[in-house]
RNA sequence: GGGGCAGUGGUGGAAUGGUAUACACGGCGGUCUUAAAAACCGCUUCCUUCGGGAUUGUGGGUUCGAAUCCCACCUGCCUCACCA
């Protein structure tokens, strides 16, 4: 043992010491509160971040917070470890999945370690154990059999360069990620899952403490929309075109109808002179890339089918038109136009020239509105015109039957059969199958006569054939893997296994599950522990999780919960005397978002900038950036240094410190090296800017370098301290300095200031005061999940202690209180100082040798007391004078003081006060009496 | 284009109706040292004629009192996006 604070010798100690005597094992005990704290699981990468301490970190000092306060505390930790990546490095390297996927576990094992956090290994889950994935096959069993599970056609996302399909999140901007080639829209047979089952109840957040952003993203994910379904027939045949609409009001101002170019009608309604263009356009729509088709300001395209529907409110022959603004993924895939009352439909029938028909007089507005005048769609309120039934009701702007107007047409539309009301949802059904091997299998066989069956339960898990070889051509070995493939039918005839695996968002829809009990073999989980655990209590992740994650969880939760999955749980619950009622319709009962640590800044460009001045402002009209301060020639007669902030056209120099502002003016010569062609002021960087890590920017923190120049416990309280937690920011290397002073001082005062003396009485009360000032600041504050307040004033506790001590006068007993608060208040943001803190002052007893298993120190409001406080005397609002009072002091004994106050009267200046407020000095703050004259 | 979040010293941030700038970084001055680093002590929102005045992106409003609540705007970030 050393003397001075030395985390690299410590830390692994106590990690060692832990777990050898488990002291993070949970287990069920009916007789103590449980939490089950969760904090989302990494995927197996390769190497752990400094994302992973700023999520991970907090969220295991707030766990070792609950459990101090009484709590019995599940904490647990796995790894998302199917994906794409896995499969991607067995391509390019020839290095197997599995053997890429164990081995970044076994490292990231090491590095979870290194953390100090209280996970409780012996519940580890790795879902891309066949003991794991067994469940996965099992839950889409039981999906398929309770009709929740489907085969269906869907546009799915193509890349023609790789001859694979992608998955939604392996596209971004249109573009296939890994390669960068675009990608097109397809319709394939693939597995689904019936999303909108749920979609309603998923709308409820009441019983839920979440974020309000992520409810607010959720519910628009969702989409839920008011409207009508209305039938048109098409002339002179039986086929009739089914379309959903929010305005049914507008329906007497539909001139043409709309068809997206994959409508299974098209082919059917198109007149032979027709053809050929239609086929023409579909071929187009169908070959464009989502850049393509999603451009902003693209030009409306479409083709005539010949065909013509009749609008069944007033019989007009209407044009069917196909064009790929009409998504086939969307309501019916097709639209009645109203170019009257939709921008959209009124760009296209000014650009085709087709008819358009006023049906709302705007409101406020005398001139009837005509087509030839119109300029844009009007969206807006009025009063119906032109539309036959409903002429003269009101559109109030609002949606469904809040307007009246609509509310009548729907009433219209069901009296005379043409359509009904209809409720429409944004969220599509949830693609599950991906064409990947490195994936959970689906447990279905393609029986010879095209029929489906699944894998009976006795054969579960299908397991993923392990000696199989990867080809360049990306297509998984799964395909052509033949022992796979061949499969026998329930009949004992040859049949085909499913190929496609599921995503990977299935294995971590249910993990927190396969926490309670990883060895469990006759469920996916013991119905025991998830009694006594379920739900979960609080869950931290990243934002970035609202709508996939966070949604798929919260609907695989509520079928479970209607397939039974959770009743001998619930069961169990009742003979322990909890009442299970509601406890399951939800996956987290509480959910918070960190944020994300950024790269550290850099420097701003270096520029020259010359143009006219005035007053000290540059109006540049040229601008040059060079490479710094030993490029300025000689003589330079404008401004140059480093930008420092830059805000539109307005650029903050710092010229050698003095800081200058230079305007620069439209028009403006920019040269910029670095970047090709012309450049403008928007491309000039500065100092505030801020970027993802990324390996080519070079401006990674790696945390195991952290862990050993500074030790876990520092790397841990700082992550908490720099940031406010759920907003996240950029690295500043420098900040730590603050938490190794902090971790150094303590130290210092817990190893070299024991008195020996009982002391003088009065420190003795105001060292115990500030000790309860600060329990209180730091349970508050962990409880908000705010842990740079709580480490604040856990600093600021610091700063008084040092100053009793160099003030002299603390005795013995006093001090001895004051340590073992101070270390139990820390020990959830710094578990190795303190426990090693704990047994040097000899605190440990051999019962609960830990200062983890210790109670958190219970506040006292008599002990954080003031014995005197300032009160603050306002004149008109304003803070004028202070004076030395009781904290309790009363009204009338206040306002007196105030009104005498010297300070005060000077301003009072002989008025007559019209009203003075007395404000009471609540926890932690001053009375104050406001004077108003 | 729709929706959401945010804007406070040189920097990270604190304060969610009651003394704006807690806690820290950085900076400045001092002690010690041949010197530097470290350590320690002090100062650090801005202006000031030293009385005070101004200040939480901008402009209004509510209130005895607004960073905080309301309205409009500006800026940045996130998210959805030809959603009928």
């Amino acid at each position: 043992m050393t003397d001075t604070y030395n985390p690299q010798e410590i830390e692994p100690r106590w990690q060692a010491t832990w777990e050898r005597d488990g002291l993070y094992r949970s287990r069920v005990d009916w007789s103590k509160p449980k939490h089950y704290a969760l904090t989302m699981l990494p995927y197996p990468s390769g190497d752990l971040h400094i994302g992973h301490w700023f999520a991970m970190t907090p969220s295991d000092a707030r766990a070792r917070y609950m459990r101090m306060k009484g709590y019995n505390v599940l904490f647990p930790m796995g790894f998302d470890a199917f994906g794409l990546p896995a499969e991607n490095a067995a391509i390019q390297r020839n290095i197997h999945p599995a053997k890429w996927t164990y081995a970044n576990i076994e490292r990231m094992r090491g590095q979870l370690r290194s953390m100090g956090a209280m996970f409780d290994w012996e519940r580890e889950a790795v879902s891309c154990e066949p003991s794991y994935y067994k469940w996965t096959e099992w839950f889409f069993k039981k999906f398929y059999e309770a009709g929740l599970a489907y085969r269906g056609e869907a546009m799915v996302n193509w890349s023609p360069t790789l001859q694979t399909v992608l998955a939604n999140e392996q596209v971004i901007d249109g573009h296939d990620e890994r390669t960068g080639q675009p990608v097109i829209q397809k319709m394939m047979t693939q597995w689904f899952f019936r999303y909108t089952r749920y979609a309603d109840e998923m709308l409820d957040f009441s019983e839920l403490d979440w974020p309000e952003p992520i409810k607010i993203m959720q519910t628009n994910w969702i989409g839920r929309s008011e409207g009508a379904q209305v039938v048109f027939k098409v002339d002179d045949t039986a086929d009739e075109i089914r379309v959903y609409t929010t305005r049914p009001d507008t329906l007497w101002g539909a001139t043409f109808m709309v068809l997206a170019p994959e409508h299974k009608l098209v082919d059917k309604i198109t007149t032979p002179d027709q053809r050929e263009a239609i086929d023409a356009y579909r071929q187009q729509a169908a070959g464009s890339t989502e850049i393509e088709r999603t451009a902003e300001d693209r030009d409306k395209t479409g083709v005539f089918t010949g065909a013509y529907a009749i609008n069944p409110v007033n019989d007009e022959r209407i044009p069917i038109w196909i064009a790929d603004y009409v998504m086939v993924t969307y309501g019916t895939g097709a639209i009645m136009a109203v170019p009257y009352g939709d921008q959209r439909d009124f760009d296209f029938a000014r650009k085709f020239g087709l008819k358009i028909v006023p049906v709302v007089q705007p409101e406020g507005v005398e001139e009837v509105p005509t087509a030839d005048n119109l300029t844009a769609a009007y969206t807006g309120a009025g009063v119906m015109i032109n539309s036959g039934a409903i002429n003269g009701t009101v559109h109030n702007g609002g949606k469904g039957r809040k307007s009246p107007a609509i509310a009548a047409a729907i009433d219209y539309l069901q009296a005379n059969g043409i359509g009904q009301e209809s409720v429409n949802y944004r969220l599509r059904d949830w693609l599950v199958s991906r064409q990947r091997y490195w994936g959970s299998p689906i447990p279905m066989i393609h029986r010879a006569d095209g029929t489906l069956e699944t894998v009976p339960d006795d054969q579960l898990p299908v397991e993923l054939p392990r000696d199989v070889e990867f080809t360049p051509s990306g297509r998984s070995p799964l395909t052509y893997y033949e022992p796979f493939l061949n499969a026998t039918d329930s009949a004992g005839d040859p049949a085909r296994r499913e190929t496609d695996t599921m995503d990977t968002f299935m294995c971590s829809s249910w993990y927190w599950y396969r926490y309670l009990s990883p060895q469990y073999d006759a469920a996916p989980f013991d119905p025991e522990e998830a009694a006594y655990w379920l739900p979960v209590d609080v869950y931290t992740g990243g934002a970035e999780h609202a709508t996939m994650h966070l949604l798929y969880a919260r609907w695989f939760n509520k079928a479970m919960r209607d397939l039974g999955m959770f009743d001998e749980a619930a069961q169990i619950m009742r003979q322990n005397g909890r009442d299970p009622e509601g406890l399951f319709d939800e996956p987290m009962m509480l959910l918070r978002n960190q944020g994300q640590v950024l790269g550290a800044e850099r420097p701003g460009d270096y520029i020259l900038a010359t143009g006219r001045y005035e007053g000290d402002k540059l109006f540049a009209d040229h601008v040059r950036v060079v490479d710094g301060p030993n490029d300025v020639p000689a003589g330079f007669e404008g401004v140059f240094g480093e930008i420092r902030k830059r805000t539109e056209n307005v650029l903050q120099v710092d010229m050698t410190g003095v800081r200058r502002i230079v305007e620069v003016v439209e028009g403006a010569t920019v040269e910029i090296p670095d970047i090709e062609g012309k450049n403008d002021v928007n491309q000039l960087r500065h100092h505030l800017e801020i970027m993802r890590m990324s390996k080519s920017r070079g401006n990674v923190v790696n945390p195991d370098e952290l862990v050993g120049q500074y030790g876990a416990d520092t790397v841990r309280a700082y992550l908490m301290f720099a940031f406010d937690w759920e907003k996240g920011g950029p690295w500043d290397p420098n900040g730590i300095k603050g938490v190794v002073n902090w971790l150094n001082d303590v130290w210092q005062i817990a190893m070299t200031t024991a008195p020996t003396t009982s002391g003088d009485p009065n420190v003795n009360r105001d060292v115990e005061r500030k000790v309860h000032q600060a329990i209180d600041s730091v349970q508050s504050s962990l409880e908000r999940f705010s842990f740079n307040t709580a480490i604040a004033a856990l600093m600021a506790l610091r700063n008084n202690l040092q100053a009793f001590i160099k003030g002299g006068g603390i005795g013995e007993a006093a001090w001895r209180d004051a340590m073992s608060i101070m270390l139990r208040l820390m020990s959830p943001i710094t578990p190795h100082i303190t426990e090693e803190l704990w047994h040097r002052l000899g605190f440990a007893d051999s019962a609960h040798g830990s200062v983890h298993q210790q109670a958190w120190p219970v506040y006292d409001a008599d002990k954080a007391r003031e014995d005197s406080v300032t009160l603050v005397v306002m004149v008109n609002g304003k803070p004028r004078g202070e004076a030395q009072v009781a904290p309790d002091i009363s009204e009338e004994e206040a306002t007196q003081i105030a009104l005498t106050n010297s300070d005060a009267q000077r301003f009072i200046n002989g008025n007559q006060p019209k009203k003075i407020i007395f404000i009471r000095g609540r926890k932690g703050q001053e009375p104050k009496v406001n004077i108003v004259v």
